[in-house]
DNA sequence: CCCATTCCGTTGGAATTCCAACATACTTGT
DNA sequence: ACAAGTATGTTGGAATTCCAACGGAATGGG
């Protein structure tokens, strides 16, 4: 388990957690460390998953097989970072997604019961891991909801508006700066980038914003 | 407390939890009812909230207000239901919405701070509260993710078929039903009813699918 | 400095969606 | 059974987006 320890403290799931905790903490939630070959399939759909996985080295992806067969990218997980947290914890019966290795992998895997039930040690992580937990899982929420708004609205137009307002209201300033390029902002709100820019020309024109790379006012 | 029992036993945050023990759970958590008459702001954007609230009686609308103040409605939570338990958690330091109350209200409201860490008199149903919690935000995160998948295709021919072949796979049948009417299943994938109406016609007439009112086949 | 690459704005025609309007079931209440 | 209301399908023109292609600006090596 030594040779993570890098990469364990990146692990936002364990952030305020000491390093030197994690040790007794990894066993007290009995979090085994598996390795995988590139290609394996980590979680197959279908499947009903009571652990979650950290990834410690390597490269797995979330993907989504369709009726017809065509399977499409929902995540790109690297080192640091989990996956299939929320399936494990919302307890349903078939995972909707596969998971696979894209290179050889070492994965952590921590049963999420264990989190929720206190050990006989009162540890004191048990709170923080929970909380954790919680809040990653929130805050993936609030991003998705936000995205939501955005995507469902009808026009580029509107699109654009919407997002840029909401950036501008969080900001707290009619001046401020996105952290998409002109491509990722286009990914992000569903439409064709050349439109897109189009349509930012547009609203420039008349007269609603100005903006100069990821610098934007709204006026 | 006695006359909200009827509403209490709905709440999916309760759910597993014998009656006889929310009296005690809701003092244990400190949890608090306050009467709000119609058109009272119960949250406004900008905020921090360590609490969340359930609705006993009455209806709240959860609203966001763009840089221009045109006004969207996220959610509407009637009795029995939550709000902003993903703010609550997610820690986050404004919130980016308000709630307000449509008519006159009686809302609960929970410290989430005060369900992760357990009291000292053990209570038994901490771990369930967390679990129904984690669970409850967890589906929620899935649903959202499953309808960004849908919505962030191009075409409504695209949005169609990706959302009737998850649907076909989770009933684990090419003949199925789905729990939208058309104007529902338009607003959930962002597009016009009439051209989805169109596009459902021309998929049936290119021999892809059959369908009569809400019971489709995939061919 | 030059070359290759990436990013961004522009443009024009094809394809798609929107929108309003209308026709035809199907439902519901009386 | 009838009337009113709701849900769904159809259609045609206007508006929007997609798509491919191109050019210029900015960036990063070598």
């Amino acid at each position: 388990m030594k040779n993570f320890l890098a990469a364990l403290k990146t692990v936002n799931l364990f952030s305020g957690i000491n390093e030197s905790e994690l040790q007794p903490l990894l066993s007290c939630l009995s979090a085994k460390v598996t390795h995988y070959e590139k290609g394996n399939n980590v979680f197959s759909s279908g499947e009903s998953i009571e652990h979650f996985g950290i990834v410690l080295s390597g490269e797995v992806l979330v993907v989504q097989d369709d009726y017809y067969g065509n399977r499409s990218i929902l995540d790109k997980i690297g080192a640091g970072n989990q996956f299939g947290e929320s399936f494990a914890c919302a307890e349903i019966k078939k995972i909707p997604v596969s998971v696979i290795t894209t290179t050889e992998s070492d994965l952590l895997f921590i049963d999420y019961r264990k989190l929720t039930v206190p050990c006989t040690k009162a540890c004191t992580f048990h709170n923080k891991l929970v909380q954790n937990l919680l809040n990653i899982i929130s805050l993936k929420n609030i991003a998705l909801t936000q995205k939501i708004e955005f995507t469902s609205k009808r026009t580029t137009r509107e699109k654009l508006l919407a997002y840029l307002s909401i950036e501008a209201k969080k900001a707290g300033s009619s001046r401020f700066s996105i952290p998409f390029n002109r491509q990722e902002l286009a990914d992000y709100l569903a439409v064709e980038r050349s439109a897109m820019s189009a349509e930012l020309s547009k609203l420039r024109d008349d007269g609603l914003l100005t903006f100069h790379k990821n610098q934007f006012e709204l006026l």
